[in-house]
DNA sequence: AAAAAAC
């Protein structure tokens, strides 16, 4: 291992200046003002329409994209009707963000609800926020909020529940931390803090990673303030037994089994907190996390506590969750729920089957990229071995991530991320929620993702802060039950879809035939066939023109945004 | 639906 990170570091074959060339070659100006198009209602763009090129098609075919069609059209009444079933208080308004960034649909959901904030200025006036929090937002350069920010930041500060779904890059993090520093006024350790004792805030993250990161920006708005903000682990933990220093601590941040273990071992005590975060919310209550949740919601006494969850993604059964553990609360979604950003590019591209994968991203790294570039994998061993595999192959400044590898090895690994040292990480999963590397321009799924959500997640640690980004997809034949999902996010965030994908059988229909409904012999490998054949048709057309799949996804994607 | 993640 050791000497895998020496030849990925390899100084040997690296070269600068070629490098560079090549970067700048590719690296247009990002566009000031991206024309947008807008999705007016009953309507697709011209370029979603893809239905028309099933007209002349076969009656299956055909069938198929109308049940897209209805699919589409049913989330856009479900929208409505959503928005019509209010009786309590509703806001809907276009937030403008930077004049940079597009503008996305705020709705805000419940009773009540405080009106949102254009300035962090107004909150000073508004909420008596300390100007030293202002300060420290000009200092790191949050100049004017995001959508979820200029909603969410007013109602956590009016002591509110929340539920709070927004696009990946878009400023949660800070949505949730600013009200609590604001609301935690002094510290505990001043003189004067009439707070009682012990730990006030809580926000629990997914992963190792996303814990510290949150944690890194708790201390750059905590600047100039004697907060004790702790980012959980272990040895903080043996600290914190000492009753006296875990009374001065003001915010605690930590992965749920951590906090958990704290508690059971008697360490820990969060009779006082007064603001619990979960952020990337629904990982947090799926069913490994969520029995770890409770505990915590359990440990969490005070009368006055105050919960909020946060993610981009929230999956009715998550929601519904979600909703029954928060008090009154409000509900705020930017965007369109369940879908990436418009800014990145998104594209599909068939690989036939497993060992197909690696000559083709090496086909793809050999030619000038977009450094870093994030790898996801869906196994430890895999993203090992792919990146071993890419290192042999002479690319530069591989770099490796997963969850089986030391903390310390960990920590190196992201810090040369955000060094700007990796050029190519290979990842799993951990990588997928939270993490924020500007820098990142490109996101490949060498192995498919295994959910929607996944999927969203994992595409949007590129196109952050109102950059652009790209994601490129490879998909098998063994992918085929699960592209027509995968592909319906991307017509959803504005990206095209080769139209023979739709052909597909239904995943419904796939699934139900594989667990045997009727007899095996005679169902499973018709379909198999009609999957394969599509398949083998499209391997054909590959072969021709190697390129061609990927160009026709991503050409006509550049300018083309919905909400 | 299924692997990865949490200690």
């Amino acid at each position: 291992m050791e000497a895998f990170q020496l030849l990925s570091r390899g100084g040997a074959r690296f070269d600068k200046k070629r490098f560079q060339k090549d970067v700048s070659l590719f690296s247009k100006e990002p566009a000031k003002s991206r024309p947008i198009e807008r999705l007016v209602d009953g309507e697709l763009p011209g370029e979603l329409d893809y239905f028309k090129y099933a007209a002349g098609g076969s009656g299956k075919r055909k069938a198929d994209s109308e049940g897209v069609a209805k699919a589409l059209k049913k989330r856009k009444v479900e929208e409505e009707e959503e928005d019509q079933d209010m009786e309590e208080d509703e806001e809907e308004t276009e937030a403008d963000d930077t004049p940079s960034r597009p503008r996305q649909r705020v709705v805000a959901k419940g009773s009540n609800i405080p009106s949102h904030t254009d300035t962090f200025q107004e909150l000073v006036e508004r909420y008596q926020m300390s100007s030293l929090l202002l300060s420290n937002l000009t200092t790191y350069g949050y100049t004017q909020p995001t959508g979820i920010q200029s909603y969410g930041i007013p109602i956590l500060l009016e002591s509110r529940d929340l539920a709070a779904i927004s696009p990946t890059g878009t400023g949660k993090t800070l949505s949730y931390l600013l009200p609590i520093m604001s609301s935690l006024g002094a510290p505990s350790s001043s003189a004067n803090s009439d707070a009682g004792s012990g730990v006030r805030a809580v926000v629990v993250a997914p992963t190792r990673e996303l814990a510290h990161q949150i944690h890194n920006e708790c201390l750059k708005l905590a600047q100039g303030r004697k907060w004790r903000i702790v980012l959980f682990s272990k040895a903080t933990a043996g600290t914190l037994a000492d009753k006296a220093t875990r009374d001065k601590v003001d915010i605690i941040i930590s992965t749920p089994l951590r906090l958990v273990a704290s508690l059971r071992s008697g360490g820990l005590e969060l009779n006082n907190v007064r603001h619990l975060i979960l952020d990337e919310a629904d990982r947090m209550l799926d069913s490994e996390f969520f029995p770890q949740v409770e505990e915590i919601l359990a440990a969490c006494s005070h009368p006055n506590l105050q919960k909020a969850v946060f993610s981009a993604t929230l999956p009715a059964g998550a929601e519904k969750m979600a909703m029954q553990m928060l008090k009154d609360p409000i509900r705020v979604v930017v965007g369109l729920k369940d879908t990436p950003l418009p800014l990145i590019s998104q594209s599909l591209t068939y690989v036939a089957d497993d060992p197909s994968k690696l000559p083709s991203l090496l086909t793809y790294l050999a030619q000038p990229y977009n450094p870093p570039v994030l790898i996801f994998t869906s196994s430890q061993p895999r993203a090992t071995s792919l990146a071993q595999e890419l290192v042999l192959n002479g690319v530069s400044n591989v770099d490796c991530l997963h969850a089986g590898m030391t903390k310390k090895e960990r920590e190196d690994a992201v810090s040369r991320m955000r060094k700007g040292e990796s050029w190519v990480m290979v990842s799993t999963e951990v990588m997928a929620r939270g993490m924020d590397f500007k820098g990142i321009r490109e996101v490949i799924n060498y192995d498919f993702p295994t959910s929607v959500q996944s999927y969203v997640h994992r595409i949007g640690r590129t196109g952050r802060a109102g950059r652009e980004g790209k994601a490129v997809t490879y998909f098998t034949d063994d992918d085929a039950p699960f592209l027509k999902a995968i592909a319906n996010v991307l017509l959803q965030s504005g990206s095209t879809v080769p139209e023979w994908i739709l052909k597909l059988p239904k995943p419904s229909k796939l699934k139900r035939r594989q667990m045997g409904k009727v007899k095996r012999a005679e169902i499973v490998n018709p379909a198999r066939k009609v999957g394969r054949s599509d398949a083998i048709k499209k391997r054909d057309m590959v072969a021709g023109s190697k390129r061609r799949v990927v160009r026709e996804t991503s050409k006509s994607d550049t300018n083309i945004t919905a909400e």
